[in-house]
DNA sequence: GCACTATTCAAGCAATCGCTTGATCACTTG
DNA sequence: CAAGTGATCAAGCGATTGCTTGAATAGTGC
């Protein structure tokens, strides 16, 4: 009787940790942060984390083990996807409690961004009615898919690689705003940086899609997610 | 360049993942749950989750080094809690999202239920009403520390093991429902069985404190949790 | 059918993890 | 101060994990 009830408890608290398993591999976690930002194929994820595409499978089929991802075959491509919108706000909780709770996350990415000599970033509650009022230039420097995937209102798909063949283009009389995946992504910077090289007003916006949404302000999809 | 970028994504997933390792063990999970019902010192929480105090304080210390928990040396012993309410939010999070996704857990759950015929739980929804007009006898039979820590308003601290001395002193003309620390918890479960052997018209509440508080309904401590 | 690509599978190795045991430290009480 | 208790530390073990390498599978395009 006692038994019983300690081997439920065994198998609940087993099958609890294997969610904490999943997220318990750095690698396994930018993974989930890179699909919260959409759909990918494997070996671009395997790209993104740098890591060997064999590797990068298994890490997904951990994922999968625990229902956080699922896959879907494309011809050729396994596509993968979060597997339910509960996961996109769990891990944001997951991301916020971490870095709330774990100050090395913080000072680190403080120290890299003083190193690179980036101006602090401007948060988002000063920025965002001037941005809805269209007052700034903002450019979304994520890939293309990402962008399709969702993206901020009123925003201009200008992957950081494109950025430098399209600095014509802008309008050099305001502000430019860029953003990209979120307060550790790094290629609204390297924007920031090629923009004030060129003489532009540049600010990074240190929030993503994600955490726009999870304010609840409003996103948009160019194309559908999975038509 | 794009090298010291990766570095500053490796440390960041790394301690991303330093959280997710300490969700990542059984046993860690469940001393997680013993503390989001409040303090405990570490030779109880051994007892709870059937491991050697040894064991149970090097998993402590991890959780404490996720600053997940922290520690306060009282005279002989060392009291654990969690961290910050944000962990018990967070936990809740995790946990919700666990038996969402892992139908293994409900699945083990359901069928330890059925196993020992203790007929469905009454949900909340259902009985809060009858509670709070104060219809029900409502006994909390968890031990007297976490009774002390947190319960539900009008409820009886009737720990599980002094239910048969008590049971003269419970009306018989009025419904009982029995709770404990939630669905996973097996003491309300003991406590209907007994009644019901003795004629009362007994019920399980599958929710706990923290179910309770997270839904926005009120707790009373009758001592301070730390004075 | 053949070459090619994207993904998964299987085997292997070093590193880490979970638990045990026995010693040690910190504090209380006789 | 000695005895006793609660907790931590340190060493050691078997099991698991993370990554690599090389082969196998499935779908595409010639």
């Amino acid at each position: 009787m006692t038994t019983t009830s300690r081997d439920l408890k065994n198998t609940v608290y087993e099958h609890l940790a294997r969610l904490g398993k999943a997220l318990s591999s750095g690698p396994r976690v930018e993974l989930l942060d890179l699909l919260a930002q959409g759909p990918r194929t494997v070996d671009d994820l395997a790209q993104q984390v740098g890591q060997s595409v064999a590797n990068t499978s298994q890490h997904l089929q951990v994922l999968r083990r625990a229902r956080l991802v699922e896959a879907e075959k494309r011809g050729l491509h396994a596509v993968y996807r979060l597997a339910h919108p509960d996961v996109q706000a769990f891990f944001g909780a997951f991301r916020r409690l971490a870095e709330d709770r774990l100050l090395e996350i913080q000072d680190a990415t403080r120290r890299f961004l003083a190193e690179r000599d980036a101006l602090e970033p401007v948060d988002a509650d000063r920025l965002v009615a001037r941005i809805r009022a269209g007052e700034v230039t903002l450019l979304d420097v994520r890939p293309p898919e990402e962008f399709a995937a969702g993206h901020l209102p009123g925003a201009l798909s200008v992957p950081v690689a494109d950025l430098a063949d399209r600095l014509a283009t802008l309008p050099r009389d305001r502000e430019v705003v860029a953003y990209c995946r979120g307060p550790y992504c790094v290629m609204a910077l390297d924007a920031v940086q090629l923009l004030r090289a060129h003489g532009f007003r540049a600010l990074r916006l240190d929030e993503g899609v994600t955490d726009w949404r999870a304010r609840g302000l409003p996103i948009t999809t160019a194309l559908q997610p999975h038509p």
